[in-house]
DNA sequence: CGAATTTGACCGGCGC
DNA sequence: GCGCCGGTCAAATTCG
């Protein structure tokens, strides 16, 4: 699978490639943008910037209220990728068209920074989502819920996302790609896709807002998915438009550009059975700093909940978990 | 022909 | 104030 996929995208070969050799160490420079490269937390340092978004916590409003429902919520902003744990068994791959042999990193890292007194931030965002006027959005960028997913992983997100741009990213050799909901036109909903320069065949996406509507039960429902999404995936070379060529020179060696994004956003059916497959870990403090792949929520996150700790130690199962992959257990429910 | 993708341009936030 | 950078827009292009 990792091999079709690389076949498949000039960049993603080359990603990979570069991935495996010197780049990890030439361009994964946290210092210059640990957005891009904290993909594996053991050795990633937090830092302002790398954070997890208020208004997905607080479009949740009763986040603040209990653990249990908070994890209902985790479980929702997690659906498009839990269900992958699975299906990923090589049976189920048909949707992906390839022969998925194991899906293993569903990573879930999950970080909240106080950036705005939180009574304030919570009245605002709390119910119906203000609309955003045009550039006005970057303050709130600030919070996200970042995941990492592999390759095939990525391509079972139960959303319907369109993408709208792509930029390369200081930093970092892979470029970053812009999705936005393509369900409903009101959506909100945000998602940044960009590949782990560390392991390239782990991406980190990047959840910003909320869907404003009810996740979609299939994909031939959704609006805005017809494009099979995979279609970059073939063989035939990236495109390029006149304008592209106009300024092709110009453009810094950005890999070319459907990479994470082809992968990204097909959105099989698949059942609503909504175990939350990944283990939600207890935030890392606990852990020595440790990166647990599936679920990472920080301290700030946990202040709010009272009885945090002991809900989730009921559902820790391992903390020696490997600092890229999640193990089987994930999927062996 | 409608919808999705690509990609250069533009804009605003932020650091210096 | 300036420049860098990330995020978004929107025209052009491609695809089904």
């Amino acid at each position: 699978m990792m091999a079709e996929f690389a076949s498949l995208e000039d960049w993603g070969l080359q990603a990979i490639v570069r991935g495996s050799t010197a780049m990890a160490g030439d361009y994964c420079n946290t210092s210059n943008n640990p957005n891009s490269c904290y993909g594996l937390m053991d050795n990633y340092i937090p830092k302002d910037d790398d954070i997890i978004d208020h208004d997905i916590l607080f479009n949740f409003p009763s986040l603040f209220e209990r653990a249990a429902i908070l994890t209902d919520e985790l479980q929702e902003l997690c659906k498009p990728f839990h269900n992958i744990s699975h299906s990923s068994s090589p049976a189920q791959d048909s949707s992906t068209g390839g022969s998925i042999v194991a899906s293993d990193s569903i990573s879930v890292c999950k970080e909240m920074k106080e950036e705005l007194p939180e009574e304030e931030d919570k009245s605002a965002s709390i119910g119906a989502i203000p609309y955003m006027p045009k550039y006005k959005r970057r303050k709130n960028q600030h919070k996200r819920v970042v995941l990492q997913v592999t390759a095939e992983d990525l391509s079972n997100d139960m959303w319907a996302w369109r993408k709208y741009g792509q930029k390369p990213i200081k930093g970092s050799p892979y470029p970053r790609s812009y999705y936005r909901c393509s369900s409903s036109k009101g959506c909100l909903a945000r998602k940044q896709v960009e590949q782990n320069c560390n392991d390239p065949s782990i991406f980190i996406i990047t959840y910003t807002a909320e869907h404003n509507h009810s996740q979609p039960t299939r994909k031939n429902a959704l609006a805005g998915t017809t494009r099979h999404k995979f279609s970059s995936l073939k063989t035939s070379p990236p495109r390029t438009s006149p304008r592209a060529a106009k300024k092709k020179d110009s453009v810094k060696c950005s890999p070319s550009p459907s990479s994470a994004v082809s992968l990204s956003p097909e959105t099989p059916f698949l059942a609503e059975e909504d175990q939350f497959p990944g283990t939600i870990l207890g935030d890392d403090s606990h852990n020595n700093g440790a990166f647990f792949p599936e679920v990472m929520l920080d301290d700030d996150l946990f202040s709010g909940f009272g009885d945090w700790d002991g809900f989730m130690s009921g559902l820790m199962v391992d903390d020696h978990c490997s600092t890229q992959t999640v193990s089987s257990r994930t999927h062996d429910r």
